[in-house]
DNA sequence: TATGAATGAGACTTCATTCAT
DNA sequence: AATGAATGAAGTCTCATTCAT
């Protein structure tokens, strides 16, 4: 038994994993058969099996992956200084997100995992804690905001957090579908919605 | 002449609808069989495939159905005088539908018709339509409140009818995952945040 | 229960089974539905089986019409006086039949009768029947023929019955299979082949 | 490295072709099942369709497998020094083998193939094919002799060949129905014929 | 008699997974 | 570790036949 090294061993799961995500933003989930991701990651049909257990482990091991992007986007917003600066960090780099070709099989891929992780509690998981990653680091933010009298208290940070994330999660879907969003429109009247909620009218700054 | 009448016919589509959405919620599309839906709707299955040609045509027919539903509530948000009550109306219904539990079942089969939206050209079209015609009545709303002064004129209103259903698509998949919403805090806020984007401060109204 | 005068219920049996051929020349018997032979004809599902038992019975009473109408061949070419005349009327009458457009149907469906024999007792006893028919009748012109001196006393009446009927099975089959048969040479060579065949040297006689 | 050898590889393959070969000929194309195939072969569902890519391409490699037996007997004949020699070849192999026991099933799949080539737009071309090889074969053997001067010049080649195939490809059909035809009258009647047929009257010679 | 909706057994084919090499 | 041939369970859909009206 030639033992592998480590590095190789990750660069073929990533190879698989890569060859799959084409495959499932293609076809989808269950028209993709392993033998699609065999020719489509040049890898055989026993070694797929060598570096996944099952097909379905291929599915969360991408939710997952999606899911570690999130963690480090979130570090990267909480290491801002000014709570606005951190938010508008995130908005900025999910807006950009929203339209980035190379982030298409990624969205299309993430669009169906909402629907597999209905089923699936390991991909569920996965979704819920990428959200809850987020969702943590927005409240965390306006909560600091608030507390140096920066936002207006009356904002339920929980509820900003969820509305946020949501209004992007449909963002994602609708460009998923193929409509064409006027993002530079969208991305104003995002500012413009924030920044009037979570200021006073004689507080007002400039979102991004 | 022993020929259905066209009601004991649509009688019998619905049924097989009915239990076909109850399938899908709980195993999805393509973790359901034929099999499942014809013991679910008690037809034989010879007789589902005298309904529907396929069992895609069955998913079809669910989104299409959906989409009958959106057509209804935006005539009824347009018959309203007032364009903020048609804007309250909507995001009323719309706001309840997200948390009723007798459509918990169609939220469930929603986003997963997401994902197949992406394949099945059929389901994307229905998707697209569905949300074009929400898109259009909030549109033609928010410009007949500019015209009548009442709304902030450097709104855009497509822009603002994509949010705005956005923020619907990703809290009826934030709910669909399990996450449970507070949604008092979420109206309230979502209110806010309407109210403060299209009035001038020294023309606030009250939203719903 | 209106009972149906003979001619009608004759009528409607040939209906279908003229719709029947139709379908079986087109489709073979085994890709042909009975939902294919009822837009055919003309006739309900259900009227079919107040007709035929089966789908096979089908098959078989399309096989025992044509053999009908070897019996009626045969009948006329017994009727001849002279032997020699008689086979040179069955030549005549199948060898016309072997391009008779009109024919291509039953051309077709007979091809297919003789697969189909193989396996269903009832079509081949209609085939075999219907070749026993004609067979008997050769061999009676030939016994008649050499009783008179006429023919040859050296040919074996059964084996030459049986090469003359192999020789127009043959053909059809390769009409029928869309070659290009010259009927004009075949015609002739038949003729002088049947010739020298019968008739001593110095004995000659045309046939056909 | 565990790819198979071509010779296993051609084996396996013959191994379902035979049992296909012995399903079709007892049950005909339509009542035999891939299921009786794989019971009687012995391999599995999944290998059956590793090995053909539809049941139908199974019924199309046996009508192959029959047209190279007859490319490789048209070699031999027209190896043949003699044209007559070679003619006499042909006959006696394609007679013997009208009554081959071994050859029973080949036969009865046989003449299920003539149907089949009716709507088998792969099968037809196989049979045309097969016929095609022999009838140039006897072409080119009638001519070669009648450019020696040995068989008569009035002969139509083409039409004689048809003929000849016809003949055996109707005593095939009489065979395979189950008629118990007396080969060895037959034989001499044929010979006969074919003597009296190709030779002027002075120039008679033995064939077989 | 006539109709056509309903039935359900069964056919073909696919595909995730295994395992001998 | 890697390969790819083999497996067989299971899924979708068809279709001959029946029967209530």
């Amino acid at each position: 038994m030639p033992k592998i090294t480590d590095a190789k061993r990750e660069s073929r799961r990533l190879q698989i994993l890569d060859a799959a995500l084409r495959c499932f933003s293609r076809d989808g989930f269950h028209n993709t058969t392993t033998a699609d991701i065999v020719r489509e990651s040049g890898v055989s049909q026993g070694t797929l099996y060598l570096y996944f257990k099952t097909k379905d482990d291929i599915i969360v091991a991408l939710a997952d992956d999606r899911h570690q992007g999130d963690a480090y986007i979130n570090a990267l917003a909480q290491s801002e200084q000014d709570p606005l600066q951190g938010l508008a960090l995130l908005i900025q780099i999910y807006g950009h997100s929203l339209n980035d070709p190379r982030r298409t099989d990624m969205r299309r891929v993430g669009v169906q995992g909402w629907g597999e992780a209905l089923r699936n509690p390991a991909v569920r998981a996965s979704s819920v804690a990428g959200m809850t990653t987020v969702r943590e680091a927005i409240i965390d933010l306006i909560k600091r905001g608030q507390k140096a009298g920066e936002f207006r208290a009356d904002v339920n940070p929980e509820a900003a957090a969820r509305v946020l994330i949501a209004t992007f999660q449909g963002l994602t879907l609708q460009t998923t579908l193929g409509e064409r969003l006027d993002l530079e429109s969208i991305g104003t009247l995002l500012g413009n919605m924030i920044r009037q909620t979570l200021f006073d009218d004689a507080n007002q700054r400039v979102v991004s």
